[in-house]
DNA sequence: GTCTATACAGAGATAGAC
DNA sequence: GTCTATCTCTGTATAGAC
């Protein structure tokens, strides 16, 4: 990843962490541990666990585009890329992971308002994202038909996490696949 | 609901905290203010927080099986007991929660061993009924249908938990139906 | 069964030196 | 930028009286 500058370091610890076990799962000695840097150190960067939070969000909106651009330019073949779309977040599911939305989602009680509208913005870019791809393949509904498609993969990520299974989610992804 | 004695009343409030913020997301202080019971109470039933959470999902699992119970007398019409299924959860949607299984799945990180089991159980459970369910429709390989159902309504929760809307589930698990 | 009192560790965060 | 030191509050949990 990219392990240049201690920020994106922080960034992909916490990320890590909030994967594994949400928001309210790990603390800033975590990282500090993970890391070899002192807890007041994260503060300079993140002077609270809400920054830390929002900026993950708006890192992981960045790290969509620059999926998805990958991916248009990897196939232009729509159906191609919805299966690479899923191979993608296979990669977090192997290592027992959600998406960073699935597990942001489940604890959104505690986070603030600003925060919850960042996820919705990630949640809106795989949407576009999607829906632009349904459209070539003339599904109808093509906004409506993404919102299933990212509902159910997130959905196969977290019965994947769940049951600790890669497989639960590659077949629940398959069977998606050939419904469009 | 079950308002007769204390564990329920303790259950039903740690569950409600469950679901809208996490497991790692509420504390006994939480519960204590909530039913007007103080802290060390809450630890005579139920001496670790891990303890609760085993018997909130094992509750859960009863209350499941009541609830298929009834939606098997309800009707015999397999395509309306699916919809009954997505009702069901839309009550919980209404209130900003989310299914016990995706509130949990996604601090798992945080939950033992016997609890992940029970959590499985409680998935196998939801998944066995619909399998029943769509065998009745004819619809082949009815366990893999029944966990790619499953994930999309669990997913359907998540994305609605994020933007705080029942609209986004309602429309998510309609068209899932129509695809049956 | 429920309480008061308390222990102990961990959480998030700040002050100020280097 | 990173550290040591420290602060305050909360979290989980126990002891023991009633």
């Amino acid at each position: 990843m990219s392990q240049t500058n201690t920020t994106d370091r922080l960034l992909d610890e916490a990320q890590r962490l909030v994967q594994l076990g949400g928001f309210n799962g790990f603390s800033y000695a975590d990282i500090s541990k993970a890391i070899g840097i002192t807890k007041p150190s994260i503060h300079y960067y993140f002077p609270t666990k809400q920054d830390l939070a929002l900026e993950l969000l708006r890192r992981y909106r960045r790290q969509l585009q620059n999926g998805f651009e990958w991916l248009n330019s990897s196939t232009q073949d729509p159906k191609a890329r919805l299966t690479l779309y899923i191979q993608f977040f296979a990669g977090l599911v192997k290592d027992g992971r959600l998406c960073l939305c699935a597990a942001l989602a489940a604890d959104a009680g505690s986070l603030s308002a600003q925060i919850q509208l960042e996820l919705q913005g990630a949640l809106e870019d795989k949407k576009t994202w999607l829906a632009q791809n349904l459209t070539i393949l003339k599904i109808s509904e093509p906004n409506r038909q993404a919102a299933l498609f990212v509902a159910t993969v997130e959905g196969a990520m977290l019965l994947a996490r769940a049951y600790n299974d890669l497989s639960t989610y590659n077949t629940i992804c398959q069977d998606l696949l050939e419904r469009f």
